[in-house]
DNA sequence: GGCCTGACCTCAA
DNA sequence: GTTGAGGCCAGGC
């Protein structure tokens, strides 16, 4: 079921540590669907629909340019957790960008 | 039930 | 750097 794979992406971003972030086509190919990337935003999207996930920091996750796609709360709690933005409003991936997953021992 | 939209990504020109 | 097309699935009307 397409279900598992909500599941699955809410596993990966929950993983995701505090002031890191990591991109939609990221946590697409960690759950098995490299070219599913639209999945991941509509399952976050699914969070402050109808799905209460508190236990899923969806704020860590921003898109490819490290840019926050809804902005607002997002951006604030980013901030708060120490993520900062450049002067072009995207976050520095060589900062924050989350690649240790792999060194995690998580899906390596 | 069908059509359109949506927190997107990657490849190619 | 921008623009267009392909790919994936779920929700709203």
């Amino acid at each position: 079921m397409a279900n598992d794979l909500y599941e699955r992406i809410y596993a990966v971003v929950q993983r995701i540590p505090e002031g890191k972030v990591a991109t939609y086509g990221q946590i697409a190919e960690m759950v098995g669907a490299p070219r599913a990337a639209r999945q991941v935003g509509y399952a976050m999207a699914a969070l402050g629909r109808g799905r209460p996930r508190p236990d899923v920091p969806w704020h860590r996750v921003v898109n490819a340019r490290g840019e926050s796609s809804i902005g607002g709360e997002q951006i604030r709690r980013l901030l708060d957790e120490g993520v900062a933005f450049d002067a072009n409003g995207r976050i520095n991936l060589k900062r924050h960008g989350w690649h240790d997953y792999e060194e995690s021992g998580l899906f390596g």
